[in-house]
DNA sequence: GATGAATGAGCGTTCATTCAT
DNA sequence: TATGAATGAACGCTCATTCAT
């Protein structure tokens, strides 16, 4: 088997036993077993039992970072054009996670108390987000798309549901359709929970 | 000093050595060593390990649990009502949170990947969470407040925002003000995001 | 058993099979077993394997270095005196050289290859001896008691014979009478090793 | 490359990564990486890392003790020829060694350490070189140009001096003069240490 | 002969837990 | 009840050596 494909097939079952078991449960011996090579073939292809995570998590974070095409929202955008992008963005990463679903379980809970150092490069990775989130809800009142509100805090919402939801995608075996995920979301979001009788009524007393 | 007091010492410790150093990384050494107990007296109180953990975070997330009060939305409510009842109820949340952040850390981080039990028994606690916010859904749908939609995503999405709003609060040191961040969320989930034009735009072509 | 007496006891079993095996080939468990203990006792006494091999040679060079008394040698001293001063302080170490004979195999054998840093130790410990002698050798010329020569390369010789006659004494177990071999290294170095008739003719020649 | 030069490569590659590590912090892959050669290379020529080493140490022990030679001293020997003729050896030893010092460092010191069978082939060697000085000093004292004394404990006095003295020429970069250190050595040996006037007083007290 | 991927025995160290005092 | 010395299973990692190509 030739090196790269040896490589691969490694981190494919690493990943499998991270998702399976967690960072620290999962022993070098779980992946080598699985993998049917030696002990010490592991360290031919990778440092240390960090590295090999790190790498997988890194990997897989960057796909998904990958399909998130830039919108543009000029003053003058089309609201329906901005809204299905946003929308194809957001089935993209859906899709993404449902492809490999040990990766994101991985993502989603093994990486998170492996050692202080990788939980901060996790922190700066979802403040990464939530930036790139709080330019386009600027950009969003600039286009007189979306009210005018707090965005870093709405940044910090529109990041929780999608963890959110796509934690429970994964945790869930069950058939999901995606579309339906996404655009429940996309529903509450941009319309909000409540119909015009409450928002009155609210409104009046509030 | 007698048994409780000595248990709630060992216990507040703990608390914070989890919330430092995350569970795999705390040792039972750190914990003794800062309550300034013998390593046998630590299990004389505690079964092992895993269990003071688990007493920490059940503690910590009833005290959550218990800071929610049941709101009556018959289909007569006033929705204003309801909201300021909603309000109260986040705002509380926010409150405990804030007021024992090393708890929160414990939860929002140390909990994850300690095993695979412990990782059930958290997705358990989140789905129980997820199912009150659903028979709400259902309650201000019947009552005419909420718009009809996907309930069980729905609620999801609610679990991510608070979730994420409140793992922020306490990982940024920054003073917060929990009104505002409350009201911003508050904001976000009854209206949405976008403005009437964007909603009409959006209307006309989808 | 008391914490001084379990290390005691620890360390005497180590220097034991660091003598037999050296330091690459004794392992933890040679020397937990043979003191009967469990593996992790050893930690509780010893930072590391090196660090109890680092506590062995030292104590043993400094109780070395402590048996060498300080010799008066101003200009008016009694060389018969300051003969006897400098066999008393060889015996000594013979002395305690033969009642540890292990601790002297550590020394000269195991000590040697340990790693880079642990040799660069041992070097500059034989520098001090070499300096220790320099400095006798010139107050020694002051007294008139010394030919003049090269103090530094003498300085190096007297280490050389030192060095080996304690290698040669500890690994042959042949009973030695240590008080012979201390007057044959002194009469070959007092009066070196040539008749005055050899003398008389590589003068004449030389 | 033929079999011969390639084998010659890989041993002086060897010597001096042994030189620079010792025996055991030098790895076969040190030694083919700088060699540029692959790892079942190496083991084409040598049965394994101790066979090498051994080869190593064994041509250099040979290379000086080839460079001694025989000293004819017979009742009548010339006093002056045989001085100079002792000369000429431990200055063609010299300057072996310094002509090698990498291999000179490992006789010198990676060489101990490296096992317990490695640890008695060299002291059987310098037992010889001890038994090749005792014969002589016996010759030097049938032609009444060497004091009668302990010839053995003398035997080992003067290995020590040499190894002493051509460890520290290795040691110390400081360019030596081979010459000036043989001499200082030889005064040392033949003449001893003291003065007339210490000797007479010695004699007159002891 | 040459390669270098693969092997796996081996070892140092950690740390939750126990138990005699 | 409190202590803290002792335990030993567990695991990550190294590196000399082998062997299919």
């Amino acid at each position: 088997m030739d090196r790269a494909k040896r490589r691969e097939q490694i981190l494919s079952v690493a990943a499998e036993v991270f998702a399976e078991k967690g960072y620290h449960d999962a022993r070098i011996d779980d992946i080598v077993a699985r993998a049917k090579v030696a002990r010490g073939t592991f360290y031919l292809y990778f440092e240390d039992k960090r590295a090999i995570f790190e790498e997988l998590v890194d990997a897989f974070v960057h796909s998904l970072a990958d399909g998130i095409a830039p919108i543009e929202t000029v003053p003058e955008a089309d609201p329906a054009r901005v809204m299905r992008e946003v929308r194809t963005n957001l089935l993209r990463i859906v899709e993404r996670v449902l492809a490999k679903p040990a990766m994101a379980r991985l993502l989603f809970s093994a990486a998170l108390g492996v050692d202080a150092d990788f939980d901060r490069r996790l922190l700066a990775f979802y403040d990464e987000i939530a930036a790139l989130l709080e330019r386009s809800l600027e950009q969003g009142e600039d286009a007189l798309l979306v009210r005018p509100g707090h965005r870093r805090i709405r940044a910090f919402c529109l990041t929780g549901i999608v963890k959110e939801l796509l934690s429970q995608l994964i945790s869930r075996r069950a058939a999901v359709d995606p579309a339906e995920v996404v655009d429940a979301m996309l529903d509450l979001v941009t319309d909000g929970l409540f119909t015009d009788l409450a928002r009155a009524a609210v409104r009046a007393s509030g």
